[in-house]
DNA sequence: CGCTCGGTTGAGGAGATTCAACGTGGGTGG
DNA sequence: CCACCCACGTTGAATCTCCTCAACCGAGCG
């Protein structure tokens, strides 16, 4: 049996991180990274299906993902799971929900996973001593929001091959302007047909049907736990959806 | 013609406002209310089915509901709607989505509302010099979070009457303890059924009939554009859901 | 008085669910 | 090494949920 998580001391220096090298992202000054060194107390690396946060938890860090894909997910009493929002790379995990409470909702790892962790109880001290990064806090909480109320109009108002569109379109942009797709080779999405109907609020049948009429109208092809995305423009115009293009963007 | 929207100078000074005297919301410090006071820029008031904010524009305005109700939503270019979430007394709007750029969905009054207004400029001042307040902040972007993470569940993967069942449980119970309902009336949801169905991801009919269901097992009665609660222990056995009870909560 | 808005109801059909079965590939234990 | 199992994808059939269309009712209002 292979190790599922473990916890490390920091490996990665902040001034190194992988992250702030990537276009799209924005860079910390001196001073920030003095304190986000200060703040990071190791790192975590965690299987695919291992589970990161659980819901009902209290959790005394937060976490940036380094590498890999996650997603985070609620589930009713008999089972039903509906995934919120996926985490990539330069996404903080565990601000989402009460910022010092339980954990309202659970993270789980599609790929190997590997998160920068930080001491909850520090969160204080960043707002006193570092507006700036208070300032990017809140910017990446309103961030998720916006991610959180296309996803209710996608599943509230789109029919399910819209949805899945969006959907797709969605987390392909994303792992893009990440840069958490593997360099050269083809972009997959590591999900399961499972995933796709758990975040879309549809049964897995019915996904199934729906994600073969995508690929057969040649916007994707489905391959084991994984999708590849081949006509990014028209999975746009089906869903009628565009991504809003941001500046350089915060992470901590 | 009555006016719809009318922007006066602040009338209520910080220190008295009403929101703060109500249970469950936490005090200003006096230092804080110094800067509130100051950040405070006019009142709003709204009428009925005005809107406060529109998807696609910048607003320059942040604002605090002080009395009333109001509703955020997004729509699909055919006219597809989406109501996202309530706003409430105590709540902020405009904070949601992008924190300085354009706005990604619109806010509209479903009652007469007044609202509080910030200049959006001023937050970097808020963040440089009020770190308390900047943590209320992202307290309340957190919280937002997590009522669109339990409404994404709800659409995903509730039934319809669970749905209903747990949005009117989940109204009632936001409205009692803001206290916006009418001192010692009976507790009134000001929505038409078409509020509803355009929260719950359902059609008009067949909320219609949805609603009929859960008045028909006598936990809500519902009147000319509005619902009252009768039963709502009921509803939160219905929907599997019960409010997280929550401390004082910041407001700004 | 006629209009509009909000709520109600019935009928027919599209869309989604459930049940059930099958294929394939990778991994495991006998 | 092979047999088995399990996870994932696929497909068909029956059923049910939900949608659209269409009509009607009552209240409030000009």
């Amino acid at each position: 049996m292979v190790t599922t998580k473990s916890l490390i001391p920091p490996r990665i220096p902040c001034d190194l991180c992988p992250i702030g090298r990537r276009p799209h992202f924005r860079n910390f000054t001196q001073e920030e990274l003095g304190f986000v060194q200060s703040f990071k107390i190791g790192e975590l690396s965690v299987d695919p299906g291992a589970t990161v946060i659980s819901e009902g938890e209290r959790h005394p860090q937060l976490y940036t993902v380094l590498t890999g894909w996650g997603y985070r997910y609620k589930i009713l009493e008999d089972g039903r799971r509906q995934i919120l929002n996926y985490v990539l790379p330069g996404d903080l995990v565990g601000l989402q929900g009460n910022l010092m409470a339980e954990m309202m909702h659970s993270v789980e790892a599609l790929t190997r996973l590997t998160l920068c962790t930080f001491e909850r109880d520090k969160l204080t001290t960043l707002f006193r001593d570092h507006p700036s990064l208070a300032y990017d806090l809140t910017w990446i909480a309103s961030r998720e929001e916006s991610m959180l109320d296309e996803h209710l109009l996608s599943i509230g108002r789109r029919t399910a091959l819209e949805r899945a569109a969006y959907l797709l379109a969605f987390l392909d942009t994303r792992a893009e302007m990440t840069g958490v797709f593997v360099e050269g080779g083809p972009n997959i999405l590591p999900l399961t047909q499972q995933h796709v109907a758990d975040t879309l609020g549809l049964s897995l049948v019915h996904t199934n049907k729906t994600l073969r009429k995508l690929a057969d109208m040649g916007m994707v092809r489905w391959l084991d736990r994984g999708c590849e995305v081949l006509d990014q423009r028209r999975l746009f115009d089906l869903a009628g959806w565009r991504p809003t293009k941001e500046g350089p963007r915060p992470f901590i």
